[in-house]
RNA sequence: CCAGGGGUGGCGGAGUGGUCAAUCGCAUCUGACUGUAAAUCAGACGGGCAUGUCCCUGCGGGGGUUCAAAUCCCUCCCCCUGGACCA
């Protein structure tokens, strides 16, 4: 693969490169070079982190850079998920975690064999230049940035935290160079870290990240937030609405009830939160499946047929999202009939992830996971 | 550690001895209307069933006063604001 097509590949479908010079410049070199992206041990995996978030993966890994999959087990303890409950964190991070992610990489095609897992506490009692590393970017961070960069942890900005909450960006930031990561892989929610990273990286006196001899800053590859499949919180958009905050009301998110769909949900539950989805007629942009089509069936597909009843319309074979937002907003598609090739798209795709967790080993995993969600 | 304020249903937030299973808003669920969803309207919304002017549980935890407590008292825990301490 030549470098332009390394480049095409890392960068398709991507919000922002930062910076797409400095993409260019780490695949010049002919050092092996490190991917990485960190996920919280949150629950359940949705299809943001197991669909678009791993597709991504695979492009890096079919770029034949060396891909790592970073369980955040401590972040996850920081902001409070499953309980708090460390120990129990772990647990999911190594059964169902793992085993989550790798079997929707398969969905995608790819092979389990190219990622490289990493269990952040594992990590960091391995690693005496970790502890270092947190301090070294703190101390060449603000704590104003600090208390702002919560965002990443899915606060608000300004929201009363306790204090593990403001140690969490540096660990991030530090993970990176700690594991020597070219290339920071994660949705645009957590560009702030990706950020600090970059304008840290010539200040650090432990871990900086090197080509050769020359120290450089790692790249931010940063994917779409998928839309949450629920009506957003402002709507009909009014005249002066503010764009951003209408797309942030809009994320996926697990503790908005049935705006995500799960790896493993069964064929029911994917078709019942597809049927009860927000979808406008005619409305191609703040509309969440659209959104869908666009990242999750045209990010695989050259062309679809979506199958209609004669009366309305009969087949409609479509090559393009640009193409499909057309017809759309010219109401040529009804949200019903878009629905339901969604619905078996996904039903299709996800099949083996879905059997995989159905029975044995992934069934236990599974109802392990739940029963730490319901206490 | 001190002073003051506070902890109510999924969330926000009323209530401050009985008429409170707890106003209201949001969220959620059901039905009607649309070839989807939304919007709108009607209903449900602590749990149970025999669906009733029925039973149980309940207003941070525990204990007490009272015929009667979310409401008063004691105690413990936690949160917020400020202060004190700082060899």
């Amino acid at each position: 693969m030549n470098l332009q097509e390394k480049i095409k590949l890392i960068s398709r479908r991507t919000e922002e490169i930062v910076t797409l010079d400095d993409l260019e410049f780490l695949l010049k070199s002919k050092e092996l070079l490190n991917h990485y992206i960190g996920f919280e041990i949150s629950g359940k995996i949705h299809l943001g982190t197991g669909l678009v978030c791993m597709q991504k993966v695979k492009d890096f890994a079919d770029a034949g850079i060396k891909v790592h999959i970073f369980l955040a087990d401590y972040h996850a303890w920081i902001n409070d998920k499953l309980g708090g409950d460390l120990e129990a964190i772990k647990k999911i991070a190594v059964n169902y975690f793992k085993e989550g992610l790798i079997a929707v990489y398969e969905c995608l095609g790819g092979n389990p064999k190219d990622l490289n897992f990493i269990l952040a506490s594992e990590f960091y009692r391995k690693n005496d230049d970790y502890w270092p590393t947190v301090i070294d970017v703190a101390k060449n961070t603000t704590l104003a940035r600090m208390k702002r960069s919560i965002t990443i942890l899915g606060k608000k900005e300004g929201e009363e935290v306790d204090f593990a909450k403001l140690m969490y960006p540096a660990m991030q930031v530090a993970d990176i160079f700690s594991g020597n990561f070219h290339f920071s892989h994660s949705g645009t929610d957590q560009r702030k870290a990706n950020v600090i990273a970059r304008d840290v990286a010539k200040q650090l006196k432990f871990s900086p990240l090197k080509i050769g001899d020359k120290i450089v800053k790692p790249v931010a590859v940063h994917t779409h937030l998928l839309l949450g499949l629920n009506k957003p919180t402002i709507w009909p958009i009014s005249v002066g609405f503010n764009k951003n905050e209408l797309q942030t009301s809009m994320k996926m998110s697990k503790s908005k009830l049935d705006s995500a769909i799960f790896i493993h949900d069964s064929e029911d539950e994917i078709r019942r939160k597809i049927k009860k989805a927000f979808c406008p007629e005619g409305e191609v942009e703040f509309n969440p499946i659209i959104d869908w089509m666009e990242y999750l069936v045209f990010s695989r597909e050259e062309k679809i047929i979506i199958e209609r009843q004669l009366e309305h319309g009969g087949d409609l074979e479509i090559h393009s999202i640009d193409e499909l937002k057309k017809i759309f907003k010219n109401k040529e598609l009804h949200p019903e009939d878009l629905k339901k090739f969604v619905a078996d798209y996904l039903v299709e795709l996800l099949k083996p992830c879905r059997e995989h967790f159905e029975k044995g080993e992934g069934k236990k995993m599974l109802e392990e996971l739940e029963e730490l969600m319901n206490k």
